[in-house]
DNA sequence: TAGTATGATGTAAGCGCTTTCATTTATAGC
DNA sequence: GCTATAAATGAAAGCGCTTACATCATACTA
């Protein structure tokens, strides 16, 4: 590979001045820049961009670090992310933190030694105090998926709990009682979250919520078709479930079937998140639309308007969940 | 963050020393080497990779090139190689090339210029023989999903055609002797030979391809939908139909339903890669395990071998796909 | 006991670039 | 034509590391 050197040597000037011309960040005279270009050109020339970070501690890359790399979740999600960088001309760096909390701060320590400018992390197993003193140091971070309150403005989050009222709420109106509610892991403030909002529009509508029809889960399909053995077991009457994740909705939904429950006649069924297998599964399911996709670009924008000056930029920190009305659930039989 | 020198001063030993005790790839002795990890430690040092880097000539990061960033199928073959990599202590670097040429291109220039140590690429649009010439360069690459003979060695790659037999040959088991062919886009290798596929099982059985049965897409279930209404509306009978993704399957099975037609009582289809929507269809899909994670970790293992010396690895180049039976497909009906 | 491996450590020259500061050259004002 | 000012360029010092190579101490050999 070419090094600025012999750039220099070819075009016969420093190597300040081709330095200055791949930067544009300082006056060259248009005869100056025009022998540099062709001779850049003639060598097939390629700026090594590990030196260039070394040197100017500036890396034109943010990094990021997700749960995992797999998942239709976290695809949106990067997605979303490289698409509005790579239009900007930064790069992407990616880590995955398995949701543990060793891990999520390797990859944190990970993308800092890599000179990232700026880090977007969806973590979830760091504590907050962590996360704080994170920010208050000079890397600069942006959450998704998780509100800090005094880290309000490094958010990017989804307002779960409206989502978790919006679901129960739909299902409230097609006249549904009995509901059960299948909650993600209670450690996870999402499931925390959307857990509140199922509460909630259970209060509104006057309605006492009945914990044994509440189950526990992981967020996997798994764990969904375990969630509903159980809640099954249990012989008390419900004729309408609230999922915490399409996930689990979909593990549900097939023991549903098992038992030979029509969904949604039997049963009505609905999930969160919206993912593509929403509409995969038979009956389509009715969830929550969580814009995954469209939040990774937010931070992407948080990142270009604050860390590469892109001024222009309009924000938004959070999103609002809407319900996508499909066939899992319906009014409820008469009777 | 702590530089080599502050360790170095710290320890007081030379920069030298610390380098070495970082690498361990020279003797140092027991005590300094403690002295070194405890100034270490205590002023939270973090080598730069950036530097180190630079200074090696290696980063210790293996290059990535994937057609997308979301989607099931890059999903998995991400995690796979991301896993590998991590418990190798080595990083991955993420680029997305969107089947363009162009872009493909320009992603894999963006890796190179980072120092990757090699590059692992699931390119579409680029020619063999770029990747020829590129090979023939000094960044180590490897091509999954791509076989290119000249290449053979670099390449990591599934039996396409072998593929499309199975998916065939198991219809043509259970009676069926009208089949139609929802092929891929056959500008795409891999389309073409699961195509190739079909045909020989076809002809294995003494049954003659009818063109007028063949529809091509595009590999996304909406172009699965539109190939079903085309091949409905010929009016021709069909007892079964070959997809070359699960993706045009599910897209097709919708179409299928729409139609009034049972899967698989009146329609048999069988899909090919083993997305984790094919479990989550109804009716579950029978299809073709494409072991793309396997795959993606086998490309990890090439590099931990060649690149960085791990001898012990064992090396497959060609996976043979294994058909999964479901429920989307049956003995044709008696008559 | 001198002579020689051998192990442990230090010295210093880069890796390919950015950037400050100094210097040269062009432009303008009078 | 001569100075004041601005524009264009060059020189050189790093950025934080790695790695020959040199040096020094120690342990063996004969």
């Amino acid at each position: 590979m070419a090094t600025i050197y012999q750039v220099s040597e070819l075009a016969g000037v420093s190597l300040a001045t081709v330095s200055r011309v791949m930067n544009n960040n300082a006056r060259v005279s248009e005869a100056t820049r025009n022998k540099v270009l062709a001779a850049m050109e003639q060598l097939g020339y390629r700026p090594n961009s590990i030196a260039q970070s070394l040197a100017s501690n500036r890396s034109n890359s943010v990094g990021i670090l997700v749960s995992e790399l797999h998942g239709p979740f976290y695809g949106e999600m990067l997605s979303g992310i490289e698409n509005e960088c790579r239009a900007a001309g930064k790069h992407v760096i990616i880590a995955a933190g398995h949701s543990e909390e060793a891990s999520e701060k390797d990859g944190i320590e990970f993308l800092i030694s890599r000179s990232c400018d700026a880090l977007i992390l969806h973590v979830e197993a760091v504590s907050d105090d962590y996360l704080i003193k994170l920010a208050s140091g000079n890397m600069p971070i942006v959450l998704i998926n998780r509100f800090i309150p005094r880290l309000a403005n490094n958010c990017i989050s989804l307002d779960n709990e409206l989502g978790g009222y919006l679901a129960t709420k739909q299902l409230l109106q097609q006249g549904h009682t009995q509901l059960a509610y299948m909650a993600g892991p209670m450690w996870k403030s999402d499931a925390k979250d959307r857990y509140h909002g199922h509460l909630r529009a259970m209060a509104e509508h006057g309605l006492s919520f009945n914990p044994a029809l509440l189950a526990e889960g992981d967020f996997q399909d798994s764990s969904g078709s375990a969630c509903m053995q159980q809640l099954l077991a249990k012989g008390l009457p419900f004729s309408a479930l609230v999922c915490a994740n399409d996930e689990m909705a979909a593990g549900a939904m097939e023991v549903a079937r098992a038992h030979g429950l029509n969904v949604p006649q039997d049963l009505s069924i609905v999930g969160f998140d919206n993912l593509i297998l929403a509409r995969y599964i038979y009956p389509k399911l009715t969830t929550i639309d969580y814009p995954i996709g469209e939040m990774g670009r937010m931070a992407a924008r948080w990142v270009l308007k604050n860390i590469y000056q892109q001024q222009a930029l309009q924000l938004k920190n959070v999103f609002e969940p809407v319900l996508v009305c499909r066939d899992s659930a319906s009014a409820i039989a008469a009777g």
